[in-house]
DNA sequence: TATCAGAATTGGAACGCACCATTCGAGGGT
DNA sequence: ACCCTCGAATGGTGCGTTCCAATTCTGATA
């Protein structure tokens, strides 16, 4: 009676096989074992086996050439542009993540915050604000705003571990995207101090709304980044399709 | 006889009939015909119909729920993330793209450049420098940097079209996908005049390295971008699998 | 020896089928 | 009237097969 059951695909076996296979010394432009192959050893279909190469082409590990075989890329391409927290993504640069002056309250969303969630102006949102370290530095301020019809309780159930984390387990919330505007500024002097930079410093400014897999805005939050100190890694990819949107 | 030649996949069709049926007036939390319903009303098979409705779900456009149905997003999530060239997305933002002061010669990598491309720093590369203006105001000062062995006569080849289209139709070389870095940094006395800013104002540093299909680095372009006047819009995803790499 | 045509290989698209897990509503029992 | 159960509907995973297109290999020929 397992809600969730820890169902692995057998795609998802073929994929990590195949990251073994290439962590472990494949270099770039080596040729991958042949779809066929692939099916006959782990005894799946070939419809199977091209989920997982799908997958790994996605993510830009290898590459396929019709008619020659899959291979892998030159470049493993950084995995970013995927949705982190802060504490993940700090914890990914070698950073220990904290959290300072942390402050939740509750108040009408007023007009900018409301827009940004699709809320009604009156509507109740929770308000957390938080200084973000990494080793104990200042990095960025941080301002969330969630609305309060979808986390009741949240101020209380906020401990010290991932906001995200809590939304999964208190709430069965899961961020699934965010759609992000970064602009740069410069701090204002109270910004500036709490940041531990001199004032006017340039600083990275990030608005994200995050949604769920329904596409409900789940979070909005606005951040303050000490531009010395912070850079932002992504991948782009192209668009394959012709879209006439 | 028949068209054996399906340059448009079905799925694509079936994709691009149901975006056409979600912008004709179907709303947020709509439901779409079942997969069975489609696959029938096309006479395809289902697998087809459930590839088109993986490339709308990974875009954010519809979400599923095993056992209920497909649904239409709440927000139609802006396709950001996807690699596009400055004329591009200025004509996105619906700017006038253009150029000044274009300037391309060819000299040896040296050490940062050729290790961003993975050449030696012997290797000749193409060096293009262009102030990029939208709406006739400049917006960005952007070096872009090509190996030469990949795009040789570029320099003659070079006219007033898109870089990238240049590199697609003269040489077949597709970008696919890059990796960017993102810096905030202050406009030294000479960037800044030549971007009709003051000087130190705050602006973006964006180093973008682009690959093509093979993951071989093509271009290296570093970018500086007014602050005042440019944003940077993306979206990201959750990464859905377990890693544990 | 060099070149070119054809066969073999490999990935790409598609079909039809079967079974499982989840959801949700209808119907029956209390 | 209420609650619970069960089954139909629906998406999720998987199998085996067929044909096509691009690439590569091979062998015959000039």
């Amino acid at each position: 009676m397992s809600p969730t059951t820890p169902r692995v695909t057998k795609a998802d076996l073929v994929r990590r096989h195949l990251e073994a296979v290439i962590d472990g010394g494949l270099g770039p432009h080596e040729k991958l074992p042949t779809e066929r192959e692939l099916a006959d050893e782990f005894e799946i279909s070939r419809l199977t086996v091209r989920r997982a190469l799908d997958q790994l082409e996605h993510d830009g590990v290898v590459y396929r050439v019709q008619g020659a075989g899959t291979f892998v890329s030159e470049k493993s391409i950084t995995k970013s542009f995927e949705l982190t927290s802060f504490s993940e993504d700090m914890r990914a640069r070698g950073l220990a993540p904290g959290s300072l002056d942390l402050r939740a309250d509750v108040a009408p969303a007023g007009a900018r915050i409301g827009y940004a969630l699709g809320l009604s102006p009156a509507e109740r949102v929770v308000h957390i604000r938080r200084v973000r370290t990494a080793d104990d530095a200042p990095m960025c301020i941080e301002d969330s705003y969630l609305p309060e019809a979808l986390v009741p309780g949240l101020v209380d159930a906020l401990g010290e571990g991932s906001l995200y984390r809590t939304l999964d387990r208190e709430f069965a919330l899961r961020l699934e995207r965010a759609d992000q505007v970064i602009k740069v500024t410069v701090l204002e002097p109270d910004s500036a101090v709490a940041l531990h930079v001199p004032p006017f410093s340039p600083a990275f400014l990030v608005q994200r709304t995050g949604y769920d897999t329904r596409g409900r805005a789940v979070e909005y939050a606005e951040s303050l980044y000490r531009g010395d100190r912070y850079s932002y890694e992504l991948s782009v990819v192209r668009p394959g399709r012709s879209d006439g949107t």
